[in-house]
DNA sequence: ATTACTTGCACCATCGATTGTGCAAGAAGG
DNA sequence: CCTTCTTGCACAATCGATGGTGCAAGTAAT
């Protein structure tokens, strides 16, 4: 019974192997046949055509009638670091698990990018948005809002839309302290030997390398502007950063803030044309959780932002009838060294066969 | 002139405002305006009130009529790998330069999940799709055909369909080579020093494991069915693999073949509860690159699977008029320890601003 | 037998874009 | 002035699913 290679079967088909009309194999076949009072024996009747001929519905043409889709999006800047992957990945189980159907798209922190996708979304007819990592988010908040579409900022704060933002601030606290606190009170570590490197002017970093900066001055003292070694997201940039502080101080800072894990592999490009010694001393923090990173032969203390909770809450908010344009923060965790911590790869069920 | 929260324009709305019927406007706005010998002025007219009222085509209209929707689909086990995020971020780039819109969907490497992720898909009349990491591609395959659905495997031999792979074979052969000679000649590795853990019952897995025996045997001599410990694709697993086996023998083997990643972060969870002696002597390979990994504390050599070339070699592959169901093997790289490569993010543009 | 419901389903417009076809007005040619 | 093109566009069917409305046949009530 199988229709190889031939066309996929529509409930026109239906209609006429089963003499019904198509609206009645539509109701049967979408579940609303009871309340339009088709007989229990002309539902069975169809529902067994259908599964002879698997039919399955032409979403496209269900969502043009709709104006919905079913489906639910998120837009991320990139997958290839395990912040965004980690990302990505509790959201379809959290979207699947509300019966609909998540789409990732990545927009490559370009906004001409990042605004044609939201576009091409919104043409798609998606029911919700979850925007992270945007450069312009007032700017597709502008789009989705003209199209009627529900959308959540995430670790962003939009000024226009809902946003759930992991607390920076909170979480460069934590991270600098625990550098600081980390060396020993025999050497412990000078103002000028702790400096941040990576960001760029986005609210993220801004509110990192404030509390890293509150904190450096109360803890330490002595804080100047050349200890922010902003170098964009981009691991080369970082490099370079890196081997320019290298050249003029022989030696690297011992105390070292990185703003992302993506900055962070900069560092891993440097220690790439360096012997082990040159890090014989050094402690890193870094903002952002990577197992594998948090392994490396000097202790690298990270922060670990709280994926689930950003993506409950935005879930939560998205569903409210009339959401606020608060801002929700969610509080971020210190990982220490040495530390592999469960993931949403633990959910996933693998039957070894 | 913004349509604020209104429904979007259509090109029946264009068509009031232009006077010109709703097929001119659709001529004008896809562009095969001069085929149909519409004059300049009138084009010139339409196409300022679209820009005028935001318009943008409702894809699935178009898509509906045309039966094929512009999107291409990546079906994935997982988002939360280097592995596979580099997959993702790789196949985005490599479709938009294309023209088209991807679409990467996860299902978790349960065989249900996947047919009905691959059955929505579908129903959205998606033009191409590319498989990885699936537990049934032979159903899959199924499925696309009966919906006349080019699609292609990637790093997994179905039969039915044309398959891009990784050599596993000869990568584990590298890999398991490099160990070995890692060791030096003072105290070399002795053939019950070096076991394999992790993967199962997949063609890679087997591959991986056929190229590691061939090569042990080859070079120690004395293998067995001993050395070869599965786990599946689940770090937890590996875990307790790696603590029953310190159990056992009180130390771990000083060769170490790790079949993934994602088994890796086994003995990450692993090194967690044992202090840093543990691992004073080992050397691991593993099947996958991770630039963290490729710097920890001891040895570590990783095999980088070409994803880019794979991928290049499937768009290849799935263009053709007729493609054949032969199997297109793909050589991976040995990457020896403390190595950063470049990767997909660099491709990104990040001005810092 | 007449009125009043209930049951079970068919009819048809609709969502927005595409495209084969037809046709009027004007230009060109005889 | 009468054909024959060409130009420029309108008409209407179509893709597949949905849901409001209408209506015949059967049942119950008076």
């Amino acid at each position: 019974m199988k229709q190889q290679g031939k066309k996929k079967a529509t409930i026109y088909d239906l209609s006429v192997l089963s003499g019904c009309s198509a609206s009645t194999v539509s109701a049967v076949l979408n579940g609303t046949w009871r309340k339009r009072r088709i007989a229990e024996s002309t539902a069975a009747l169809i529902q067994n055509l259908a599964e002879q001929h698997q039919y399955t519905a032409n979403l496209q043409a269900r969502g043009l009638r709709h104006s919905r889709s079913g489906l639910v999006g998120l837009l991320l800047p990139v997958y290839d670091n395990r912040y965004f992957s980690s990302m990505a990945q509790t959201f379809e189980a959290q979207v699947r698990s509300r019966g609909k159907c998540p789409i990732v798209v990545s927009a490559s922190r370009d906004p001409k990018e990042e605004l044609a996708t939201v576009e091409t979304l919104i043409s798609y007819s998606i029911d919700e948005l979850f925007i992270t990592g945007a450069t312009d988010p007032d700017s597709v908040h502008t789009l989705c809002e003209a199209a009627g579409i529900r959308h959540i900022n995430i670790d962003l704060p939009g000024t226009k839309a809902p946003s759930v933002i992991s607390d920076n601030y909170e979480g460069a606290r934590m991270l600098t302290e625990a550098i600081i606190r980390r060396f020993d009170a025999t050497r412990p570590l000078k103002p000028e030997e702790l400096f941040l490197f990576g960001g760029r002017n986005d609210h993220a970093s801004r509110e990192r390398i404030r509390g890293f900066r509150d904190v450096k001055s109360a803890l330490l003292g002595g804080d100047s502007d050349a200890c922010i070694q902003p170098t964009g997201y981009s691991p080369a940039m970082t490099q370079r950063a890196f081997e320019t502080f290298y050249e003029r101080q022989g030696k690297l800072p011992r105390g070292l803030f990185i703003n992302s894990s993506i900055n962070f592999e900069g560092l891993l490009r440097f220690m790439a044309q360096h012997p082990h010694e040159t890090f014989a001393d050094i402690v890193v923090g870094c903002y952002d959780y990577d197992p594998f990173g948090s392994f490396l032969p000097f202790p690298v203390i990270m922060i670990r932002q709280n994926i689930e909770s950003m993506l409950e809450k935005a879930f939560e908010l998205i569903a409210e009838h009339r959401p606020t344009n608060k801002i929700h923060l969610i509080q971020p965790e210190l990982v220490h060294p040495r530390t592999a911590l469960k993931g949403p790869l633990d959910a996933i069920k693998d039957i070894y066969a």
